[in-house]
DNA sequence: TTTAACAGCCAAATCGCTTTGGATAATTTT
DNA sequence: AAAATTATCCAAAGCGATTTGGCTGTTAAA
């Protein structure tokens, strides 16, 4: 049953029944209640097909997935990021787009979009140094927003984004107060912003502390389980190794653990060790009692507000960019302690 | 630039231009390579919106994540299944569309995705036992596939699986094998249909092995580190405590692994550890040598191999309804050895 | 040489909705 | 009672593609 068939059978005009059911005042309350009946009973919905060629929307929010991110992305943020977005969108009527596309293709994707008209807005996520997406959009005149930060970007653009800076520079003041000197760093991938925010945490709260930065102490990497375990391996193995390790995420912190735990020392005890924690649904940093001492900030929260600046600048709500910036919290756990003294 | 704005450039009918561009045959070779570089050059992109309205298909894939699964259905299978049936479905020129609904909504969304014609096929994620969605999708003539079973219903409809059945089956029989007779499992929830399938392989080993089974050892919630981690350590704590898990997640063994070492155990030796692992990117069961014990199979390459048969459904590729079965692959791990003897 | 077949192109209808610009009748204002 | 509003409703023009049914010349078959 299409707009037409519903009009012949309620013996009006296509323009009144649209207008009826869409709620316009051109429209006596008697025949909108009669309109709303009929549509009900004959099971009429609206091709949004149609209603998107007409007005223009779609009520889809594209999120891309390059191919080469797949294994960091995909996993860690999409998970309770995607779940906590998707909410909000279908509180307001929205469903998501995702499209996968190889890394060559990602900056035609976004031309694609808007000349398709398959999306209303986009959100952006894991913004580079410097990102190239950001003026890209901003010249498409395509709404969007951006889950982290972009440095050196001179276009404006609206941003959520967690203090990672200030979250990671707490995590070192944290173990530098207990002692430890010698504090290793297992970072993600520091061609993502983010990963260069929490280094500059790191190197900043060690500079404050006189300490030099120890480079056989730094690695960067996507953040699984395999290369927390394997680098915090080969740390503690080094002559000198740390007593103490900062982790990016909480999955890698677990390799960590198990590279500690494989060469018979104790975590807290004898190695220390803090992490980022997406606060991730089903992996959590324990339900009653932590397992890591970690900085925590939930990013299904995040999503859940991504979506809602998103949609407010679709709709137009956004007088000019906005940016909210989240400070991640402490949680104490056993997996620090006070440095081994020197033996 | 739209149809009609190129077709006037180029002096031509929408009719043709439509057509040289669309591979038909009722266009001279000479005049299709003019179009083709007229639109390249103009860099024109048939709105998706138009033609879709023209042609009735969308080009998308709808992925329905139903508010209360959403621990474990979101992380557990979305993750890496999205990423394996995005790259297919991105190959193919389609995209996804997520939508995340409440419970209460779920059958209707079906018939709104129908009637909007939003998407030209839907993916069906885990079936319960006889599944109220299949006879609803199937009535709709809304192509579907299903990533697993639903025992129970009489509809025909395609689908593919893990051999969960046998799977757990076998697990099960190795634990036997190594003299273990008071087995535990810690199941996802038994809402699902796999879950009914795993308890069922597991059953029948112990059946065969003239083994009672033990309410006290059977324990079925959502997946996760902290239910393993309590099950677990509860079923421990028990008078007469398993010598073996059998744990139906990766995620879920995690848990049992740091119960297990929290007694001062060590599993592999006091307490064997069976798991079924999907083979989550980042969080791989080892990259050189296996964590667990584990049968494993790749929820990504599932969610590649749905995808390719969901297309190739919606472009009548398929005669009749398909099945495929696949086996998943027993892993021998350090964490199981033979059953303590009693003391 | 006539006729049939075909290649190549086009005008117009179609998909199902929204929205503009009236038209008509009822009501209010003068 | 006439004029000006206002409340309701409608016809038709869009959105931007696809597709049906024809209409011309050319070429091949009779």
């Amino acid at each position: 049953m299409n707009l037409r068939q519903l009009s012949e059978v309620l013996g009006l005009s296509q323009t009144t029944v649209s207008r009826a059911l869409n709620g316009y005042p051109e429209v006596s309350e008697k025949t909108r209640v009669r309109v709303r009946e009929a549509a009900e009973r004959h099971n009429y919905r609206p091709s949004l097909r149609a209603t998107s060629l007409a007005t223009g929307r779609t009520m889809m929010i594209g999120h891309v997935i390059p191919l080469s991110a797949r294994e960091e992305m995909v996993n860690i943020i999409f998970t309770d990021f995607l779940a906590g977005a998707g909410e909000i969108y279908a509180q307001n009527g929205y469903a998501m787009r995702l499209s996968v596309v190889s890394d060559a293709d990602e900056v035609e994707i976004y031309e694609d979009m808007k000349a398709n008209g398959v999306v209303d807005g986009v959100l952006l996520h894991a913004p580079s140094e410097n990102d190239q997406r950001i003026p890209l959009l901003d010249s498409l005149k395509l709404p969007f927003l951006v889950h982290g930060r972009a440095t050196g970007t001179e276009t404006p653009y609206s941003w959520l984004d967690v203090n990672n800076r200030r979250a990671i520079q707490r995590a070192t003041e944290h173990l530098l107060e207990l002692g430890h000197r010698r504090i290793a760093l297992l970072n993600g991938l520091e061609s993502y912003d983010f990963a260069i925010r929490r280094r500059s945490g790191y190197l900043g709260a060690l500079e404050a502390a006189w300490i030099a930065a120890d480079t056989s102490l730094m690695r960067s990497n996507e953040m699984t389980e395999p290369f927390g375990y394997k680098a915090g391996g080969e740390m503690l193995d080094q002559p000198n190794p740390p007593t103490a390790f900062i982790a990016s995420s909480f999955v890698m912190a677990l390799g960590v653990r198990r590279a500690i735990e494989e060469r018979g020392l104790i975590m807290g005890r004898d190695v220390s060790v803090v992490c980022f924690d997406d606060d991730i649904s089903y992996l959590p940093n324990g339900s009653d009692k932590p397992i890591f001492t970690a900085l925590k900030s939930s990013v299904r929260a995040a999503g859940r507000r991504c979506a809602e600046l998103l949609i407010a600048k679709i709709n137009d709500e956004m007088p000019e960019e906005q940016h909210e910036q989240w400070e991640a919290e402490l949680v104490i756990g056993p997996s620090t302690g006070p440095a081994p003294s020197e033996s």
